[in-house]
DNA sequence: AAATATCTTGCAACACAGTTGCAAAAAAGG
DNA sequence: CCTTTTTTGCAACTGTGTTGCAAGATATTT
């Protein structure tokens, strides 16, 4: 509870209770999350407006980070250090064909690659799709 | 031209027009495409439902793939051998912030990675963003 | 070349995702 | 409690993708 405003203050931001609701239901749902689940989540306590509102605000400020998907965009928590300078990420996002679910690898990251000359490469994404370990 | 009509035959599809110009429009752009740059391509020509149709259908047929971006879903030729049963799939792609597009590294492929045990892969899809040899 | 069966297209209508402007409400700071 | 600044809700709008159905085009057979 004080957790959350603890967080929310150490990104600079004023504490909502929007804003409280939605980083909770980050922490305690522990895959990634799209738009939809998280007005499914919060129902009627919020306007969809409000919602997109705050994730592009979590992603501006680095508590969260975008997780691509072959169905549409989510969101996880961002675990380490990310601030309104910079994101850093190399862990791998896996999707579970069965449950539906996307989620963080984090203590597996993405193995370098050699690329073409010319070629400057800022962020990497990866997602690995197949079945997890609870759909087994 | 001839070539086209060989294409779609291959893959088991009637030739009609617009999936002759969408295919070819794959051919000579050679950066992967969203539904938006096909539309804007084609013009007037054809249906939004139309393209979105063909492209379903090019997909299922393994004419095309899908490429994960940032900003939503492109698709881009398959240039081995899939079909309808199906997608071989191991390349990387880059996708330049400065210009926008997105390209399949064709001969670059994704390095093995090692899961936690119970994770049961099936398909990779690794994007690098940053600034390609164009742009740099 | 015409008839037939089958597949493809365009249209209309819809469902869902995401954005913008603006006035009202809430938070922070004194 | 008052003021400043940020955030929210609402309404309206744009964009993306889907579905049903009748009309049109393609391949196949006669
Ligand atoms: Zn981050
Ligand atoms: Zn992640
Ligand atoms: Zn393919
Ligand atoms: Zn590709």
């Amino acid at each position: 509870m004080d957790q959350l405003r603890e967080t929310l203050k150490g990104h600079h931001l004023r504490t909502t209770t929007c804003r409280e609701d939605v980083l909770s239901t980050f922490i305690s749902k522990k895959n990634a999350l799209s738009h939809g689940d998280l007005e499914g989540a919060l129902g009627e306590n919020y306007d969809r407006v409000t919602i997109y509102r705050t994730l592009k605000t979590f992603l501006e400020k680095g508590i969260i980070h975008k997780v691509l998907d072959d169905e549409g965009l989510r969101y996880a928590l961002c675990s380490h250090n990310c601030s309104e300078e910079q994101h850093q990420h190399d862990h791998i996002h896996f999707k579970c064909n069965e449950c539906g679910e996307t989620n963080c690898l984090e203590n597996l990251h993405i193995p370098p690659v050699q690329l073409p000359l010319g070629y400057q490469p800022q962020n990497f994404n990866l997602l690995i799709q197949g079945t997890c370990p609870k759909c087994n």
